[in-house]
DNA sequence: CGTGTCGTTGACAGGGTTCAAAGCACGTGG
DNA sequence: CCACGTGCTTTGAACCCTGTCAACGACACG
């Protein structure tokens, strides 16, 4: 289970033995989430963090007149709230959109980790890194990619980290999110959302059905979304 | 000169003699940039990392069509790429808006700050988290506050970063930064930029000359921001 | 005094929101 | 087996926020 987590590090850097004990040993008593639960509650103090087995997590800030935004979207493998041991207080919350299966690392032994194996550290540094970049690449489409280009770029993100972690079956992967959860990724109201789905679909773009995506033509849509996979950092380093 | 990166530092968590040392030993060369150059180029490889010492910059990604979005603002003080030592290749740009000039501090220097010392290793993580909460800061500032709002809040976060670095004077500092720029920061058009500058300016809200702003009610802007600077992490806690 | 940069303004088009209602799939209980 | 409720998607219409275009003014500079 703790497979995909794995993964997602094995993919940037080489692990080494010790590095994957040690990883393994992080991590002590598991938990489950409902849909629509929070999984981290914003100004909370965690004392554990946060590693997502399955289903899909997200981000969010809520302003005072009930509108929110998401600002990432956890899945498998995925640490939700890494970076709250050194934040140590949460400025957002992290929510459950479906029934998620977690892992709980304690902060005392994360802090053992900083102490005593530093490239190992310094991994799970690239991963709240990665969090950062994939927030840059959240504003440069809501702030100036047409709403089309914005859809087309959050499915090939997805299509990517999914592939990352091995849960792509052919151009196919779930993606169990309504609308109007979609519209507070995005940034835009869930009729914009509806509207713009359904050309990405007559455009032949996208087969979106039962929480499956499907992308008949990766090229084509990455070409509309100026895709460049570079900001997920995937290429193995020394780091 | 340093001493902002220091003060940066000692805001969240006391320093050491030892850790203090190891921070002043980082930095090697020094830098000149003229406004408008690039300090970190899109796409390379830095061997160092860099420290801003004076000046205003920018991270920056560009789109096709020539629109350019702005990712985060950098002052004095500000490391404007720590992130490059771990993700080793750079994602988007780095700009200087201003004149800028920084110390340069080398990736083996810092490589051996992450094996040696832990505590400061957690520090220059906790500096690049606090990037990454700025930016999902931004991203529900684009998207779901209205237009004023999100001006008031870049505000109110310019100010409070400012104050850290104790480059407030009075009610009021230097933010040399041209309208067209803002707009990019805040993912709009330079006209929209100007007519909500003179709704601020009108309720009496703001008062910007000559590269200068200056908050007559900093209370009333922090309302109409809905602002909290939780996220700016400037708690001292035990890291 | 000409040139360039930046700020300001007005008119107009259109992208996006809001509101409201209808359609649809699915599970539940009678 | 059907009626009903629920959550999600889809649609249409009115409205307005925001972008684009184009021009002008203020100011610094050589």
């Amino acid at each position: 289970m703790i497979e995909s987590l794995i993964s997602n590090l094995r993919t940037r850097d080489a692990l080494t033995a010790p590095d994957e004990d040690a990883v393994r040993d992080l991590f002590q008593h598991e938990n489950r989430f409902r849909a629509g639960e929070d999984i981290v509650v914003q100004g909370s103090r965690p004392v554990n963090s946060t590693l997502l087995l399955e289903g899909l997590a997200a981000r969010y800030r809520l302003l005072e007149d009930g509108k929110r935004q998401i600002t990432v979207l956890h899945i498998g493998g995925d640490f939700v709230d890494l970076h709250a041991f050194i934040l140590k207080q949460m400025d957002h919350g992290v929510i459950a959109l479906t029934d998620c299966h977690t892992l709980a690392a304690p902060h005392r032994r994360l802090q053992a980790v900083t102490e005593e194996n530093p490239h190992l550290t310094r991994m799970f540094w690239l991963l709240t890194l990665i969090d950062g970049s994939i927030h840059r690449e959240w504003i440069t489409a809501m702030g100036r990619r047409e709403i089309k280009g914005h859809m087309a770029h959050l499915i090939c993100e997805m299509f990517y980290r999914y592939r990352a972690v091995d849960l792509i079956e052919g151009q196919t992967f779930r993606f169990p999110i309504t609308q109007a959860i979609l519209a507070d990724v995005m940034g835009v109201s869930t009729v914009h959302v509806n509207k713009t789905l359904q050309i990405l679909r007559s455009d032949g773009l996208l087969i979106w059905k039962d929480g499956r995506v499907q992308i008949p033509d990766l090229q084509a849509l990455e070409t509309l979304a100026e895709f460049d996979p570079l900001y997920l950092h995937f290429q193995s380093e020394s780091r």
